[in-house]
DNA sequence: GGACTACTTTACGCGTCGGTAGATACGGTG
DNA sequence: CACCGTATCTACCGACGCGTAAAGTAGTCC
């Protein structure tokens, strides 16, 4: 903003990733109906025409938006969780994990996902996602316990909740050096596997339960 | 809208908790910024101007449905959980019927309250009411457990987002039957006091109670 | 150098919405 | 019944924001 622009020209989709990150920035910050195509403009360094250009109308660059994001968050959660055939929650510690590392570093994407869109009429897209990501808990959870996952599901839920929570409060605390550790997004993970982990492999009758950095210890 | 115009005149007190009452309707659905003073004076029943005049400017109108919302529900759960000085355990589970009870009976004034309003100019306030009740988890685990408040308050924040969780899945989902018991909140606490009670009970090092604690039926 | 096109500036139409002024009707009171 | 306070309505204004059109400027490839 100090600086003039160069004006420089740039690739239709080179310019399209601009426009969505400024979009991303200020939609994060003043939601959907706050936000202002003037103010992805400015954010973006670039007329509004041009916003209109690369990114379409209101609706479709929010919907651009959390395509985007939702998707590199759910692909980090399944690479993450998916890869080896080791212990369940082993599996489920490094699902955690990768989802409170992209929060922590992607959190504009993560508030747009999940603060400004869980209303209006992108509610059934972000519940899709969210439905994905409980999803891939779920079967995890289902795998482990060893019951039907419909029987898993709402304990997924309780989980995916919790990890919000979490996540949520980790956001927008000021002391950020409470949960002492090496990673910040590791401790989270570490402490929402020591929370849940207990109950969850007394429910499924203890086939959760083998690994020694969850059970209880009795 | 088309027979009705008895032109009833009512008290200003009456008339107002109409008035609030619509603007929730309103604004759970439509959010702060999607709702119009409009909408909330044909949902009332009522004409734009008296809307203006019972419940004020906009801004107004909507804080005064946070503050009524966030009031009824801290003081249900409050006295469901202070009241009695038996197992933290037990506090925790009634403490948390209420707030399930309180979800299921009001689900709008818990929309407005936790996802309406958690953006925009009233994040400040919204975030005092969600630290008050976050407040009373923490406090109640802080006793339970032995630990300072401060260890306690991320363990409180996880808690309450998986409440906030199970109880979304569970005003959305279809086959609300899946949870077999008697009263639907009371199931959903028991489900998360399963999940979550080992592992804070390991966490305070068996503080809180032994096997009779968790048990999903008292 | 010439042409293509990404880009900007400026301006405007249009719909919606917050907020208000003045007219109207209701209901108790004498 | 006539009267008056006030609850309530119809109609309106100004502002703001989406979306676009028109015309000019300047990078970049041949």
């Amino acid at each position: 903003m100090t600086s003039e622009t160069p004006r420089r020209r740039l690739a239709p989709e080179v310019r399209r990733r601009q426009v969505l990150d400024a979009a991303v920035a200020v939609f994060s910050e003043e939601g959907f109906h706050g936000a202002s195509m003037d103010a992805v403009a400015a954010r973006a360094g670039v007329s509004k025409p041009l916003v209109y250009a690369r990114g379409g109308s209101k609706e479709e660059l929010f919907a651009a938006c959390l395509r985007r994001e939702a998707d590199r968050l759910l692909r980090s959660v399944q690479s993450a969780a998916g890869s080896g055939d080791d212990d369940p929650v082993a599996r489920l510690r490094r699902g955690l994990r990768a989802f409170f590392h992209a929060l922590t570093t992607r959190r504009e994407g993560w508030t747009v996902l999940w603060r400004q869109a869980s209303t209006g009429p992108f509610a059934g897209e972000v519940d899709a996602l969210r439905r994905q990501i409980v999803g891939e808990a779920a079967d995890l959870m289902a795998g482990g316990l060893g019951v039907p996952r419909a029987v898993a599901l709402p304990y997924a839920h309780t989980l995916v909740g919790a990890a919000e929570g979490l996540a949520d409060w980790w956001l927008t605390s000021e002391d950020q050096e409470t949960v002492g550790g090496t990673e910040p997004a590791d401790a989270l993970a570490d402490l929402l596997v020591a929370v849940v982990g207990p109950g969850l492999a007394a429910i499924g009758g203890r086939s959760l339960g083998s690994s020694t950095a969850v059970s209880p210890e009795r």
